[in-house]
DNA sequence: CCACTAAGGTTACTCAATAACAAATTGTTG
DNA sequence: CAACAATTTGTTATTGAGTAACCTTAGTGG
């Protein structure tokens, strides 16, 4: 079997990386994008994605919410919640539905398509966008009358780099 | 893009049909399932995959609870949990992560591969078994050094008798 | 400056899921 | 059959996920 063309949006090679840089140009890029979509980036927004950003892993609501509260003395859940819905709409964070977690998207172009490899080692998630993909699946709902308008992708396995390292405990 | 052939588990088309006879032979197969595996069908897990059976709609796990809670005097959340981790296990009944609920499966065989398509007018969701979208999934992954052990394909959209329906308003 | 809208605060709740331990049931073996 | 082991279920309690409803504050446009 062939296998179309695909596009890595963020992977697994991120796992070392500067990651402070990575940080700064997806807030740059979340900045231009809600400018261009006529949409605010709050500094509580900024903050969650900021946060959403901390590393590659997925990020859970509730620790959200837990550093929040340390940094303001105002945060219940519709905080963290409100804050993500927005990020999710501007297409600025992703949700597993797999794990209830997010993760920030690199490429924060609405509507993308989006398939997710996650690591159940070292729990790193990598986002691809492969087009064919999303087609092929799309062609098989359709081959039976279905229409799909929203695709949840989420593939379980062990990374490269875990590969490699051999079946090894995690710390 | 040529579709690969897959086999429909559990078609819309069941929307219209004998369901009292679709339960019972969802149920004669788990009989057998669990059998052949050496596991016990008590009758609590039992009564859970007949109440998971009771449509094609998936089920929420509290919707469980609360039908259990009136038939016994005791119904706690872990008695309808580890009824349905069992019935996973087994592969009686699948999770469907997006929606936080569960739907019967019509093959039990453990670890097969599935795809699910939900439609978001009428609520009923169909379990595709389709091979060669699961390989291609897996081989994208593989691409990127991604050794893939499980997938979560959920596809939301319309469904062909809504489509023919037309834009009803749900009631 | 006033009305309007968007954003965030606040309270309170429902649903999802699990931990930990106790009781009961079933299976097994001498 | 009695005794023990293993599995299943009951019970209590808690954490986590997510939302509803209402109120206050902050921007925006006439």
């Amino acid at each position: 079997m062939t296998i179309a063309k695909q596009t890595v949006l963020k992977s697994f090679a991120a796992v070392v990386h500067d990651h402070g840089r990575c940080v700064t140009t997806a807030l740059a890029k979340a900045e231009t994008a809600c400018a261009t979509a006529g949409k605010r980036l709050t500094p509580l927004r900024r903050r969650v994605l900021e946060l959403v950003w901390g590393s590659h892993l997925p990020v859970k609501a509730y620790d959200l919410l837990a550093i929040l509260g340390r940094e303001r003395e105002q945060a219940a859940p519709p905080t963290v919640y409100r804050a993500l819905d927005f990020l999710q709409q501007v297409g600025l964070v992703h949700r597993i539905a797999s794990l209830n977690a997010f993760v920030g998207c690199g490429e924060p172009l609405q509507g993308h398509v989006s398939q997710f490899l996650i690591c159940t080692q070292c729990g790193t998630v990598a986002e691809l966008a492969n087009l064919g993909l999303s087609t092929s699946i799309s062609a098989s709902a359709e081959a039976l009358g279905f229409q799909a308008t929203r695709q949840t992708i989420e593939v379980e396995g062990i990374c490269k780099h875990c590969r490699k390292r051999g079946a090894q405990a995690v710390q």
